[in-house]
DNA sequence: GCTTTCCCACCTAGGTGTAAAGCT
DNA sequence: AGCTTTACACCTAGGTGGGAAAGC
């Protein structure tokens, strides 16, 4: 029996290029002529939406506030419409991954009841360049309202409603939504581009962090790509819901400390469109729109079993909302102004780069954005370091193409128009503006899914959502509050009694697995551990 | 101001290969006909010198069994030798990575004081198979004499002194350690071949333990090797000891449970002549002979300053050391046969490979040695899962190589001894024995090495060394108890406090930046976390 | 007709020993 | 003369989109 190492395909000879047509449209986008929060770093910071959620312990003032933004945005309760395809939010269903197999398929009619009842999301009414640097009225570093008094929590640390999240590489993020963001999905999983890179500020050092990271759907719509109009179009309902999965931080915990320093990567994070994955990849439905969240759980101290138990309802956290993350998840691309910027932009497909196309000047402006984004994945930037030249002689080169416009041209020659205009009316030609109302409530607490143990459901439990320049919106609306808190405990369980030892690539280091590769044994001890914290 | 991305290296046309010379006293050699431990797994299994450290919350049977070996065998104080050295032992001279930079030169002669007072290892003088094939009387899993009573610790885990520590892919190690294994040391860092991977038995599973990696010098003397007589000289006195840094495993902490299914690798750890190194790498002096060692330290549960401060000397850890992985560091390899071994067993040297060299024969059965290897490092392996048909056939077919015996023929044709008698006197040919007996004593708890924080000196603390066959065995002398019970503090400090957080690569997940790569910031919160826990 | 899958060329990232140059 | 450093060819490992083929 000879054994051989795992093959290699052997090269051939024939190269194929991407098809040229003009990035022009790509490059032509204003960028904003400052940065929002943190000038000084010279780091790129995005608006968020911060869902904030509150737990029974929040202080009176942090409470104050919460109530506040309940008592002046409607929430209206969906309840309705989740419960309808409530099997899979059930707590119960959701101890085994398996049960997601067959996930509910219960009216999905139910699922657009809520279409377009608040209207089109405030912030992507706002203009172009104030949208792009609006700073969270709430949390923003600058002028924190809270930061003054840093109220303490009931177990004395800094108030979670303190903290920021800022996007990192936020001018990218913009590019592709502008062209409508479409993400690859396989059977064997691709990750996402650009990264989802965030950080925080106003977290405690001495507090440890989870950070989380999900994708919810958007709306119930199924969509499909017009080659001909070079713009998306909704083709139908939305298929049946997937197991959405949490994925968390392989990192974590985190200390606030660190959280201030250094950034949370999510390049990792892999994106499938196989039901059966059992590798904790996230699961989305083709030709579907969904929206990237960041969760931000306090770890609690002394965890074990009694104290998750008992404790369940202490769970602290928070969530953030980018709108410009929003994608069309794909099994190939449709945009070809996407595909183009997916080449571009992406140090792995350098391949397909045709300098052809591209005058020296193009050149040198993509690649400094590349180097941007490349250069935010370094672990070991710290604020103020002073390195941020390439990002500021980006911006000016990059605002010399503002009048190419927003509007390209096709291979064809004819004019294209912006495709995610859904998302952006300030650009729309006349699509129906669709709402983040009835994005999916539901929050499946799957803290397990690259770790091997479903750990509870949890919908996503919005208290409400403080839109950066125009403070609340019902981005989503409250299901079950418990159930996210549940998700935390849980994460702070797994980390009491097992932490990241399973997330890791190091701890038999083969490079043919990924971390979140993990055997079946240890998915059942995580589920057990989990069961445990839930009598 | 253009900015590119790291440029790479272009591909020029020639290709070197490595000089031809036989391999054949590389396979000739007779491997175990049995597994040791863990039959029914068919992993193989090496015999290790287990370190019992006490603990002063040893329960009785345990604390006898210590107090017999204590007794049973000359555990003469080297207090004096290490004195001499004593100042970078202290644990006020390791607050800062930076102290070692002028590390103390002092009377180096004094090394030597303990030379062959112990006499040569006894295990060395074991025949052949039988060392191998040896079992720890005390642990194994197959006849563990406190595996019956599995005596809990006074805080109701299982016992450290029943944990069992298993050196995976041995039969590579031996056949390096046949030749003399060297390492290379570079100054940017360089991985160890073969990699050092362990797993253990008889773990708690609902303890959580750190698995630790340092390595120490085997003697006070410098080496040179002699080309002509193809064989490993004494040069002289050993250079002034450098920073022993200790190497926490990045996925730490682990489950007792995943302990017993996982392999712990050290892959990822690097060797390094640079003694400014600030990326926690292991530092080593070239052309001396070392010794690396495993530790695991039981995790304890809620963790703060103060309990880190009282609880101190309630600290329980253990240490494994494999005779078989003893290697000479060398910036450039000195004996070919090495050399050639490590191009056919290791991956990334395929380019080195000349197929002339080797029949088909041995080629296949090389690469089963490198499939087994490759395989070894999987995290999802499980015992009993079956896969270790290529190991099977490996073993017959390299036991059809022992004809060709343990002496080779160098390029030139001229008769080989073995290299490394020093290690193995069964196939010494005359070369003065030399013993454990002065292994350097200190271990300094550098905990922080590539987390960024020296966290406190250790000495190795050898309470008495339990030889498989042979009962304990002086290797390594105790030194100071307390400082590596300090260090075992302060690596539950440091989880408690900030986990593994700056040890994965996916933090931030550049890939150009290891695990171990900390900004200074992160490195001095470390260090005063530490300092925090040591008033 | 539209979507998905598979294999592939071509990258990034980095782990090997080589050979020549550099150092002492 | 012996040891160390450096650039580099050549690997492993795996992340890209292309394009043909397969589904459906």
């Amino acid at each position: 029996m000879s054994s051989r190492p795992v093959g290699h395909s052997e090269k051939s000879q024939l190269s194929n290029k991407a098809s040229a047509f003009s990035i022009a449209a790509i490059l032509g986008d204003k960028l904003p002529s400052e940065r929002s929060g943190r000038d000084s770093t010279g780091r790129s910071a995005a608006a968020a939406i911060t869902v904030n959620v509150g737990s029974p312990t929040l202080p009176p003032a942090a409470s104050a506030l919460l109530t506040h933004s309940l008592a002046t945005h409607p929430l209206s309760s969906t309840g309705s419409e989740t419960g309808n395809r409530g099997d899979s939010t059930s707590p119960r269903s959701i101890v085994s991954p398996h049960r997601y197999e067959n996930v509910s398929e219960k009216s999905p009619s139910a699922m657009d009841t809520s279409e377009g009842k608040l209207g089109p999301l405030d912030i992507c009414s706002l203009p172009n360049g104030t949208s792009r640097n609006s700073s969270p009225i709430l949390v923003e570093p600058k002028s924190p309202p809270l930061a003054a008094t840093n109220l303490p929590s009931s177990n004395g640390s800094v108030e979670m409603a303190n903290i920021t999240c800022i996007l990192e590489t936020k001018e990218l993020w913009n590019k592709f939504h502008d062209l409508g963001t479409e993400m690859i999905i396989t059977k064997s999983g691709r990750r996402m581009f650009p990264t989802l890179r965030v950080s925080f500020r106003n977290t405690d050092p001495d507090t440890r962090y989870f950070v989380l990271m999900d994708i919810v759907p958007v709306d119930s719509k199924r969509y499909r790509y017009a080659y001909h109009k070079s713009s998306w179009l909704v083709a139908g309902k939305a298929d049946p819901p997937l197991p959405t999965r949490l994925y968390m931080h392989p990192d974590g915990p985190h200390s606030g400390l660190n959280l201030q320093k250094q950034t949370v990567s999510f390049e990792k994070l892999k994106l499938t469109n196989n039901l059966l994955d059992k590798n904790g990849r996230i699961i989305l439905n083709s030709m579907h729109k969904y929206q990237p969240r960041i969760h931000i759980v306090k770890k609690r101290d002394n965890i074990n079993e009694a104290t998750s138990i008992t404790n369940l309802d202490a769970e602290e956290f928070r969530t953030f909302v980018f709108p410009e993350t929003v994608f069309i998840a794909v099994t190939a691309y449709q945009n070809q102004l996407i595909t183009k910027l997916k080449i571009d932009s992406n140090p792995f497909a350098k391949g397909f780069r045709d300098s052809s196309r591209l005058s020296d000047f193009e050149r040198e402006s993509m690649e400094g954005l590349i180097q941007h984004h490349t250069y935010a994945r370094s672990p070991l930037r710290s604020y103020g370091d002073g390195d941020y030249s390439d990002a500021e002689s980006l911006k000016l080169r990059e605002s010399s193409f503002s009048k190419v416009g927003e509007q390209g041209l096709d291979k064809n020659g004819a004019m294209m128009l912006p495709h995610w205009a859904l998302w952006r009316p300030s650009l729309s030609a006349g699509s129906t503006p669709t709402t983040y109302s009835n994005i999916d409530q539901r929050l499946y607490a799957w803290y397990g899914s690259m770790y091997g143990f479903p750990a509870t459901a949890a919908a996503a439990a919005a208290a409400g959502i403080v839109f950066p320049n125009l403070g609340l919106h019902p981005l989503q609306l409250p299901d079950n509050l418990r159930e996210l808190r549940n998700a935390a405990a849980a994460a702070n369980a797994y980390s009491g009694l097992t932490s990241s030892e399973n997330s890791s690539p190091f701890l038999s280091g083969s490079h043919r697995f990924h971390p979140y590769l993990v055997p079946d044994e240890v998915k059942r001890e995580g589920a057990s551990l989990v069961e445990g914290c839930r009598p």
